[in-house]
DNA sequence: AGCCAGGACAAGT
DNA sequence: ACTTGTCATGGC
C-alpha cells in the first residue's frame, strides 16, 4: 500500500466495519480483496480502505478529498449516539449488536438512484453484476479495467436496445427515464435535500420505476434522510414477527440508520 | 419445472 | 384505497 500517490486516515467516531458496511446492500461497487483490503470505485475515484489502529485508511493514486471521504463514510456523525438511543430497545438492541460496524453512507445521488432502481425485484449478486456492466459499457475508462458510473447524461442519451447488453430487463426504460429527469434538472439531489422527506418521496416518485421503497433507498443512502426507513420483503417480515407490525418510538428520527440493522438482523434469522 | 430475488406498474375491484 | 398478474433475467 505504499506505493499510491495518496493516503489519507481519518478518525472513525464510534464503530466501523468495513465488511458490515460495505455489504450490507447499501453499495453495490465495492468488493474485498486477498489482502484484506477493500477497493472500490466511488466518484470516479479509485480507491482502498482497511481500518488500522483504529483509523479508516484510504489509498488511491487519485486525489483524496477528507472531507468527502468523512461524509461518504459517515465518519462525523454520532454513532455512539445513535446506537445508545436504539439499545433501549431489546429487540433492536439484538439487531444492533449482530452487526454494530454498520454505517449507513452516504453515496452519490445519480448512482444511488440508479442502482435501487436495478434493485427491484431482484437479488444482491446481480444488481452487482448489472451495475458493473452498466459502468463498463457507459462509463469512463479510469484506469485498467476500471471504469467510473455513468453520468445522468450519457444514459439519459439512449435507448432501452443501447441498455440491452447489460442484462437489465424491464428496467431498462426505468434507468433511462430516471436519466432524463435528473439530467434536466428536474430531480436533482439539492432540491430533495431542502425538501421534507415525503415532498423529496414524491419528487423521485415521478421517475417511472420509482416507487416508495427505491425512494426511500435514495433519500436514505444518498439525501442523508435517516427517518426515510426503505420497506422491503425483510423489512416488513422484521416488523411484524420482532416489533408488532410497528416500528419502536426508540427509532424515531433515525428508522433508516435502525433498518439498515434490522435488514441483515432479518436476513440471517428470519 | 417452478419459485424467488432489497418492487413498481397497470388494470381490475 | 386495496388486490392481483405481469414484467426480464439468472440462480437454485
Amino acid at each position: 500500500m505504499n506505493s499510491f500517490k495518496n493516503r489519507l486516515c481519518l478518525d472513525i467516531n464510534g464503530t466501523l466495519s468495513l465488511e458490515e458496511t460495505l455489504f450490507c446492500g447499501q453499495c453495490f461497487r465495492w468488493q474485498k480483496n486477498e489482502n484484506g483490503f477493500y477497493s472500490g470505485i466511488v466518484h470516479g475515484i479509485y480507491l482502498f480502505a482497511a481500518v488500522q489502529n483504529g483509523k479508516l485508511c484510504l489509498y488511491s493514486d487519485f486525489p483524496l478529498d477528507g472531507e468527502y471521504w468523512r461524509r461518504y463514510f459517515a465518519l462525523d456523525e454520532d454513532y455512539p449516539a445513535y446506537h445508545a438511543a436504539l439499545c433501549k430497545n431489546e429487540t433492536l438492541k439484538k439487531c444492533v449488536e449482530y452487526a454494530p460496524g454498520i454505517r449507513v453512507l452516504h453515496q452519490d445521488f445519480f448512482e444511488t438512484l440508479i442502482t435501487f432502481i436495478i434493485s427491484q425485484n431482484n437479488n444482491i449478486p446481480r444488481i452487482t453484476k448489472i451495475t458493473q456492466s452498466l459502468c463498463e459499457n457507459f462509463g469512463n475508462k479510469i484506469g485498467e479495467g476500471l471504469y467510473s458510473f455513468p453520468d445522468e447524461k450519457t444514459l439519459a442519451a439512449l435507448s432501452p436496445e443501447d441498455l440491452a447488453p447489460i442484462k437489465a430487463g424491464f428496467r431498462a426504460k426505468y434507468i433511462i427515464d430516471a436519466a432524463v429527469h435528473t439530467a434536466c434538472g428536474d430531480v436533482s439531489f439539492n432540491s430533495l435535500c431542502s425538501a421534507c422527506a415525503a415532498d423529496a418521496a414524491e419528487m423521485l416518485k415521478t421517475i417511472k420505476g420509482v416507487g416508495p421503497k427505491v425512494a426511500d433507498c435514495v433519500l436514505l443512502f444518498s439525501a442523508g434522510k435517516k427517518e426515510a426507513f426503505p420497506k422491503d420483503v425483510w423489512i416488513n417480515r422484521a416488523v411484524d414477527r420482532l416489533f408488532g407490525g410497528t416500528v419502536p418510538p426508540e427509532a424515531a428520527g433515525i428508522e433508516g440508520i435502525a433498518q439498515q440493522y434490522i435488514f441483515q438482523y432479518a436476513r440471517s434469522f428470519l
